[in-house]
DNA sequence: GGTAAACTGGATATACGCATCCACTTTAGT
DNA sequence: ACTAAAGTGGATGCGTATATCCAGTTTACC
């Protein structure tokens, strides 16, 4: 359902949200989220590319979160490694489904718009200040 | 979000669902639903093992809706070929996660849930007999 | 300014989803 | 029984997601 680059990508944002001024190396984000190291490095320079992450090059540097929790949706996050697409046409390109979706379609579309409410809605933020006991990446 | 295959297959049983008493032959399926002939073929026989559809072998032989409309959900259809797999334990494997998910992995199956519920209730009468005037497969 | 820490970009390897092909089996109709 | 229509099962090809590796660049610190 969700690629393993998703799942990769949320938990090394979760990991630098959880610490928002400390600067974390590749290999640092790699241990706590256990995503292996060199793939990680090539999602963290896709983050990079939009903004999600900022990044020091150079000794003692490594990956911060790009913008504050509260702002930071799971959405942005998601479309920026690899985006959900809403079905706008007619996978089949039929003429007459150009401006209304047959049934099928439209349902398969609704099931993702449901998706993408739910992540649009749902901030970095509000992932770590949750009451949850199990606390994200983290073996309490 | 949805393989090829989870469209192929609901595109296959929609169409076998229009003409729920008529055998379709895999040319005719693969004609009316675009999909390529020899990978259909493929999906139909993975829909055959869980009984979605009927088959008959030989000369004017072809495939039939394997249950009425009325009761088969796309949610089997897309269970049957390329399930939806909610996340019931931690990917991390830590083991405090096991009886409660963190708040990230809760998130994101609450959004597979989602999906997961739209397509339980959706029933494949209810796609060919919606109000809709664009008709499922069909260039009106 | 030299050195080592750390990210970057490109090349490469591997696995799996999508797709095709063909020899074989089943079956209706003659 | 023979033949042709039609599905079955297995082998194969191809592209992309996943994953790794390394030479090159940037930068803090001495």
């Amino acid at each position: 359902m969700f690629s393993q680059t998703v799942e990769y990508a949320l938990r090394a944002i979760v990991h630098l949200a959880k610490s928002p001024d400390a600067l974390q190396t590749t290999a640092q984000i790699a241990k706590a989220t256990q995503v292996p190291g060199p793939y990680l490095s090539k999602v963290l320079q896709t983050l990079t590319q939009d903004g999600l992450v900022t990044v020091r090059r150079g000794v003692s540097g490594g990956y911060l979160l790009g913008k504050p929790p509260e702002r930071l949706t799971i959405y942005e996050v998601v479309q920026c490694v690899d985006p959900i697409r809403r079905i706008h046409t007619c996978p089949l390109e039929l003429s007459s489904h150009r401006k209304r979706l047959c049934s099928l379609h439209k349902k398969m579309d609704n099931a993702m718009e449901g998706i993408e409410t739910v992540f649009r809605n749902t901030t970095l933020s509000e992932l770590i200040n949750s009451p949850n006991p199990s606390v994200p990446l983290c073996n309490t």
